[in-house]
DNA sequence: TGTTTGACTGGGA
DNA sequence: CTCCCAGCCAAAC
């Protein structure tokens, strides 16, 4: 909120990094929800290259973001395909068939529970 | 240097 | 319900 807080985020990716590490644990949020708290609602695909770099980043839950219907679209691209989906178990999130059970309960809005 | 692809999304057919 | 399309833009080809 504030102009300091502001010009700490210089690029979009760090941006998206910064967002991703604030979700809770055992909540999830999505791609879209990033990039329309960003300011670019349609840069959800930046979001998701974001994510694919960021696995070298160790504190960046990237297996809290999912897409829009709560769908795993990225677990192809953990180290093992079912490794996402473990994590969240783990936080609690159960998983069924690559989807997230509950997910509108479980989905968490940086534009609406997020203030900077 | 031009084209294709993609961890996305919303709208339309 | 499913399928398709346009917009988005960095990276890979």
């Amino acid at each position: 909120m504030t102009s300091s807080l502001n010009e700490k985020y210089k690029d979009f990716f760090e941006q998206v990094y910064q967002v991703v590490r604030l979700i809770p644990e055992g909540r999830v949020t999505s791609y879209g929800a990033i990039a329309k708290f960003l300011g670019s609602k349609k840069s959800s695909r930046m979001v998701g290259w974001a994510m694919n770099v960021s696995h070298v980043l160790k504190d960046v839950p990237a297996h809290r973001v999912v897409n829009r219907v709560g769908l795993l679209s990225g677990k192809n691209h953990f180290k093992t395909p079912t490794l996402m989906q473990e994590l969240l178990n783990e936080e609690g999130v159960t998983i069924e068939n690559d989807i997230v059970v509950n997910f509108s309960n479980l989905f968490w809005d940086p534009s609406k529970e997020l203030y900077l």
